[in-house]
RNA sequence: GGUUCCGUGGCCGAGUGGCUAGGCUGAGCUCUGCAAAAGCUCCUACAGCGGUUCGAAUCCGCUCGGAACCUCCA
């Protein structure tokens, strides 16, 4: 029996509005994308928490036994400033700014974003395929539409016929919405808009004279819009329909629904089983983005070079916060709420770095400890399943953690060595192979760590001779450089070095 | 205006009908030569008003407050 057959996964599809069982197209098989950034500038950290969130969806689903297929894309082209007829694509806009060519914006912003995600911890997806790497397949599923009668062309720009889709299907199921209010609210049509109607939306736009980024095509020079990409990849490498799409929920609409209407006509079936869509991140309550310039840096968050920022925070200590509340939820940032993190994950830390040092002293049965242990390492398997509740599991996680201080301190830990050795590795792989939480070097070189041994040995030795003005001198010296020494209870001493 | 969501103790933040969230802060205790760390104990909330129910933070209605989407945004 798999981990996942024991705890089923539970999710809220975004599709349904409610909670379902999660049961996958193929057994065993799970096929996840999710959007991906569109790399015309630094991600900021509301970018990052999307990530994060399905990072830790992609680490536990394949802990309990899935295999999975992650795909994460790159928006390299295509994504513009607004629909309208002299909409300007992001990335193209960027590079005029810049004077640059479009995929030197591409490449320096996609870097940044590899370093991000990997500053906090978060895995490469299985596939991260770009939208310029499938041009070809963007054409060819406009011609399809095109060929439906489901899109127009004009003036060598086509568009999605929003009306004729909905008169078979319900454009607008995602976000709750229907055609008609969705047409008497929003925005004015320009007045030299192609499109029929202002719902409807670009598959593929003519090039200006000036545009830089442009490709042949049946219509003309012309580049992609913006929703066609990630239908045509989800669709290359997951297939016709497949198990989880996911996004931030400010991607519910237009874009989702978008892609909902072109799968849906181009491939004759509803293209997503669960839909996922994880919250904002909030400032003062309102939503981090770069509109409203009240985003952060990760860089300008570790170093704490920011107006808003009292001192840095380590990627860890970010991630940890972020986990502390439920993807579903929007999470407010503040310096309060930072400090109280960085507090809580050094506990959690403090214990993973002894309950790998931690030896059993006797195999023998401890049936009443054990049956707590055991309860607690089904509580986080349980709460992990449960719509991937990181802030339930994390509970737990603390509850954990001061069962390892207390068996770290006890004189002799003694227990069913299964029970002991399943405990240790739950603990290890809930914090560092689901949760991605591990612990920080903090410059813990070898050099230092030799310094730091010899006054430890010369502070035992004045200790034990009760010379206490000199061992208190050592330990208050070392204090002041940012080291803390810690004495333990057998006379070893230990240190720790403090951000 | 339309669609959706939220309002939890000093702070952050779980929780969808009865059973302890958890973290941080604060107070006290234990351990320690003294610290630090750790352990234990305490501070017990659910915007307001009504309703349903044996019982509601949790369901329903109204009021107040806040947010997201409807234009680019993770």
């Amino acid at each position: 029996m798999t981990l996942y057959q024991r705890y089923p996964v539970y999710l809220t599809n975004s599709l349904s509005g409610k909670k379902e069982k999660f049961e996958t197209l193929t057994p065993g098989f799970v096929g996840m994308y999710v959007c991906g950034p569109t790399v015309y500038n630094y991600v900021h950290l509301g970018n990052t928490r999307t990530f994060l969130s399905f990072d830790v969806i992609f680490r536990y689903l394949r802990f309990i036994g899935y295999k999975v297929r992650y795909v994460r894309n790159i928006t390299d082209v295509g994504h513009l400033e607004n629909d309208a007829d002299e909409g300007e694509d992001k990335i193209g806009k960027k590079a005029r700014l810049e004077q640059l060519e479009p995929m030197e914006i591409v490449k320096r912003y996609t870097e940044d974003f590899h370093t991000v995600m990997r500053q906090f911890n978060i895995l490469p997806p299985s596939i991260e395929p770009s939208a310029t790497g499938h041009i070809v397949e963007q054409i060819n599923i406009t011609k399809k539409l095109l060929d439906l009668g489901l899109a127009y062309e004009v003036n060598g720009s086509v568009y999605f016929d929003v009306k004729k889709y909905n008169q078979s299907h319900h454009y607008g199921i995602l976000s709750g919405r229907n055609i008609e209010d969705l047409i008497e609210s929003g925005r004015t049509l320009d007045s030299q808009d192609e499109k029929r109607d202002k719902i409807d939306f670009a598959l593929w736009k003519k090039a200006s004279p000036q545009h830089i980024m442009r490709w042949p095509s049946p219509w003309g020079e012309g580049f992609p819009g913006w929703h066609i990409e990630c239908t045509v990849m989800s669709t290359k490498y997951l297939g016709e329909t497949f198990d989880i799409h996911g996004g931030g929920m400010d991607l519910k609409f237009p874009h989702h629904e978008c892609e909902i209407a072109q799968a849906t006509s181009a491939n004759g079936k509803s293209p997503v089983h669960y839909w996922i869509h994880s919250n904002m991140l909030t400032v003062n309550g309102q939503k981090m983005s770069k509109s409203l310039g009240n985003s952060f840096l990760p860089s300008e968050l570790f170093s704490g070079n920011h107006k808003l920022l009292e001192k840095g925070y380590s990627p860890m200590t970010v991630r940890f916060f972020m986990l502390q509340s439920h993807y579903s939820s929007t999470l407010d940032f503040s310096n309060e709420a930072l400090n109280a993190a960085e507090k809580g994950f050094k506990k959690l830390s403090n214990a993973l770095s002894s309950v790998k040092k931690m030896r059993l002293t006797k195999n023998s049965s401890n049936p009443e400890l054990e049956k707590s242990l055991l309860h607690q390492i089904d509580r986080c398997f349980i709460n992990m399943s449960d719509d991937f509740n990181t802030a339930k599991t994390l509970a737990v996680l603390f509850e954990m953690a001061s069962q390892i201080n207390t068996l770290a301190g006890a004189k002799e830990i003694i227990l069913s060595e299964n029970v002991f050795e399943k405990f240790k590795s739950t603990y290890l792989s809930m914090m560092e192979d689901v949760l991605g939480l591990t612990e920080e070097s903090g410059g813990n070189h070898e050099l230092l760590n030799g310094t730091v041994n010899v006054l430890i040995n010369l502070r035992k030795k004045v200790r034990a001779d009760k010379n206490f003005a000199l061992s208190d001198r050592i330990r208050d010296d070392l204090k002041a450089i940012g080291i803390q020494l810690k004495d333990g209870k057998d006379g070893e001493m230990s240190y720790e070095i403090e951000s």
